[in-house]
RNA sequence: CGGGGCGUAGUAUACCGGUAGUACGCUUGGUUUGGGACCAAGUAGACCGAGUUCGAUUCUCGGCGCCCCGACCA
């Protein structure tokens, strides 16, 4: 894409009622705009970025044996009151809207009663079974104090996946191939050596779960790390009876705050036994499915991401997620051989399939520079007299700095591997 | 929801009970051209409502919006 043709604009100061850098980063660069209060537009750079987190996610997960769907935001009170849930006293984020005719409906806040009630159609016998579903959908909470830029707000698309199996050693089974697949995930999306499986509280649903948890200071978790295990503990259950049970010790574990950037867990039969959800097992009984819940907010990854992988110029996006995979910038002073030069590298490597994003700007060089490293793509192409000069053209990475002249004739092999 | 703070051009900021200033941006012209250039001329602004006052962007009250700390986080 040309820049040229990109209608967003880099800007040098931050808007001043954002404090956190994910958001500061993210609007200077042109990636998001702010509605209100958490409630945030993803602009065409940052919908790639977007794109490309479900993208991962979404191989992550057909990996696994997952089926994508899409339910719906606009919920039926019918199964919600069923599990006890339509009530805010039950869920105190709820968006509800009145119809028309005197009827009420709410503003998905989550998706586990419409998929149990959905695969009520579908599963009958235990031959049905295990099934895992799940989608990227818009989730609407209403926050009394949406925070932190793209990472608490009152809109936000998650990954949720369902898991509907026979008992609860197929349903233990998945859950453990499905914690190794988020491992997978934050692992292509460069966090990885930050994030912790971390163990947690149930929520109302069970007694314990599993976060996805990633050290960073502007999380607002805290979690104890065991680094030799690998593993952490969620500080609500930081607590002597835990740590027994876990086989962990206080001395051996290291207090860090950190962002939740998953969080998978049991549901058991809570949810088929309130809509009467049942499969028929070999002896003909009617047996409720073991169901398991599974939730990744790319938002908040793309967040996590901005935070951690930044510098004081601007973002540095790990490959899977950047916008584009390289940043072709021409320095030409007028020059209109550069331009046509620059125009046709730029050719060849759509040719080959590379995405480029292409400053063809008639703007000096500081200025290209500078928003380059604001957006942040891992490598950037230097087109210029200089460079043409030596037949060639200039390859910096974003991570470190590093230069390195590449002829034309082998650039498409040098940035393919 | 408790506490605190803030609303001034597109953005960031200043001053002031009496014609609202600066920088960036944007427009035009010129000079420049490898790290956010320079000169000149333009463009564009007081969240809403009520009150006090001769006069309110400024003071008071209410509303709305936004941010931060805490609580909450199915």
């Amino acid at each position: 894409m040309r820049h040229t043709q990109l209608f967003t604009k880099t800007r040098k100061d931050a808007p001043k009622d954002e404090v956190s850098k994910n958001a500061q980063l993210l609007i200077r660069a042109g990636y998001i705009h702010k509605e209100m209060a958490g409630v945030y537009a993803y602009l065409p750079l940052g919908l790639r970025v977007m794109n490309n987190i479900q993208r991962v996610i979404r191989e992550e997960m057909n990996a696994i044996g997952g089926q994508e769907l899409a339910m719906t935001t606009l919920q039926n009170p019918a199964p919600w009151q069923k599990t006890g849930r339509w009530s805010d006293e039950a869920i105190d984020v709820w968006f509800k809207a009145a119809l028309k005719d005197g009827g009420e409906l709410g503003l998905a806040p989550t998706h586990e009663e419409p998929i149990t009630a959905l695969m009520q159609e579908y599963v009958s016998s235990y031959k049905d079974m295990p099934k895992y579903v799940y989608q990227f959908q818009t989730k609407f909470r209403n926050e009394l104090r949406a925070k932190s830029g793209i990472m608490r707000t009152r809109e936000f698309i998650m990954k949720d996946l369902y898991s509907f199996s026979r008992d609860e050693a197929q349903f233990r089974e998945f859950y453990e191939k499905c914690a190794a697949a988020y491992m997978r995930v934050f692992t292509r999306v460069g966090i990885a050596d930050k994030t912790f499986r971390t163990f947690a509280s149930g929520g109302s649903f069970s007694k314990f779960s599993d976060e996805f948890q990633t050290v960073c200071e502007a999380g607002e978790d805290t979690i104890y790390i065991h680094r030799q295990k690998g593993i952490a503990v969620n500080k609500e259950v930081y607590v002597d009876e835990v740590l027994a049970e876990l086989g962990m010790q206080k001395s051996e574990l290291e207090e860090a705050k950190s962002i939740e950037v998953g969080n998978i867990f049991p549901l058991g039969t809570r949810f088929s036994d309130a809509l009467g959800l049942t499969y028929k097992d070999e002896t003909g009984a009617e047996v409720a499915p073991v169901m398991g819940s599974y939730g990744i907010g790319p938002a908040r990854l793309m967040g996590t991401i901005v935070e951690l992988l930044s510098d004081a110029k601007g973002i540095i996006w790990p490959k899977e997620v950047a916008p584009f995979a390289v940043h072709l910038v021409s320095i030409t002073g007028g020059n209109d051989e550069i331009v046509a030069e620059a125009d046709r590298i730029y050719e060849m490597l759509k040719d080959h399939g590379i995405e480029v994003l292409y400053d063809d700007r008639d703007a000096r060089a500081g200025e290209k520079f500078a928003d380059s490293d604001l957006i942040g793509i891992p490598t950037r192409l230097v087109i210029s007299e200089k460079t043409m000069s030596q037949g060639g053209i200039e390859v910096v990475t974003r991570a470190n700095g590093t230069t390195t002249f590449v002829s034309d004739s082998s650039l498409v092999e040098h940035l393919q591997n």
